[in-house]
DNA sequence: AACATTTGTTAGGCAAGTCTAACTTTTATA
DNA sequence: TATAAAAGTTAGACTTGCCTAACAAATGTT
């Protein structure tokens, strides 16, 4: 049985790898700062969840969930997910207030609870905040992802991940604001080039390029 | 903020309250034997609970829950009781499978959660053992409540609650078809060993021993 | 009232999870 | 490639909640 802290560090560990499907690592540093604690913690913890083979772990390198990790951290992603929906959709919870109570019940300990619950709400496939919901054997809905430059004028779409991995790619993007979530509207196409003017969260109007539009997946409905 | 594990020695308190109203005050032991820790570990559990001002305790002394500390003991039973309410009534969970659950679910805090799964439930007065749901300013229905044990022959009752929740007692009162609400007629008292013949609903007569019907809540006036 | 039993406390230790400060390794850059 | 910066680790300390073992106080019994 893994202790609330366990928990949520494999949870971290499941989301940044989210974040880079082709690299699923995380370093240290990383880690602490998305848990809120210092890397010496991490450090810590990290030797800990290797003892218990849910993380691949060496001295310097980089960090990655054994199957067994992922596992458990998809379970606990599941009932995360679940709960919010419960938030949502039964006790009128906005948007933004499931996520901090849905940390909290994450953690129950009870299979039937889960199980029940998500019969309750008639077996969800996306939680309010638009991510598919696994199901209880760890399979989850595939959500489908295209590239920037496929969509079409006047749509909006969300960032959820980066083709080109390259550093002056990525400190590109941290230059314009762009992280995963990001919304983003294509104002209009120049065919001439594959250029296209897209306006990001709530910026003014900008350009970018094809190769730009071309390393960027999206998709079109928010997750 | 109190953490999980003083939540359960306040709601330890106040349990022990309950079996003597007259007395309501616990000893060390007690609240050790109860929570299933050493003697040792409760009485620094309790200095620490007094310098918070939840406890009045005094070395050698018995232990009280202070106002404070009982209206945060009534809010974790409220919570406790709502949750059971939830599992029972929403997730089909059956009368001995809530309280397990209920007893992870009872920490976690947010007062949005508990009024919203209030009202989502319809404000209910009792849980699913019979026992009355504090309201939000911790008001509880007092119920007049008698044992089994302490009806007259000839006399009609219905059942309210369960005194011992282990599960081999739910599960005996679920083979004899006694739920809460059940009617109860006492046809004979046996003396000698303070069992009865009793009439479960539109039963047969049937023989229940002296054990049995202390552990049985019982009313008087149909409810 | 004296002694035995029960009840409760103290002292010292342990594991989990956190921290700071100092150190080491890796990576980036001039 | 040498050096600076970033990333990561180690060591030592703190808090919480728990333990055991030894001791102290209160209670019950003859």
């Amino acid at each position: 049985m893994l202790s609330y802290t366990e928990e949520n560090y494999l949870k971290a560990l499941l989301k940044l790898s989210f974040q880079n499907e082709a690299k699923p690592e995380a370093g240290t540093n990383e880690m602490a700062a998305h848990l809120g604690v210092k890397p010496a913690t991490a450090t810590d913890m990290l030797k800990k969840l290797k003892e218990k083979e849910l993380v691949n772990y060496k001295k310097y390198g980089k960090i990655l969930l054994t199957d067994s990790g992922k596992q458990q951290a998809i379970a606990i992603l599941r009932k995360h997910r679940l709960w919010e929906t419960f938030l949502y959709e039964k006790l009128d919870f906005s948007w933004d207030e499931v996520h901090e109570v849905a940390e909290q019940l994450e953690h129950i300990q009870s299979n039937k609870l889960v199980d029940k619950l998500e019969e309750f709400l008639g077996f969800p496939e996306f939680d309010p905040h638009g991510d598919p919901i696994p199901k209880a054997n760890g399979d989850m809905p595939k959500v489908e992802k295209i590239l920037l430059s496929e969509v079409k004028e006047g749509e909006v779409c969300w960032v959820v991940a980066v083709k080109d991995t390259s550093t002056v790619f990525l400190q590109y993007l941290e230059k314009l604001e762009i992280t995963i979530g990001t919304p983003i509207k294509v104002l209009e196409r120049i065919d001439f080039d594959g250029s296209m003017s897209i306006q990001i969260s709530d910026q003014e109007a900008r350009n970018v390029s094809m190769k730009f539009a071309e390393n960027l997946f999206i998709t079109l409905h928010q997750r």
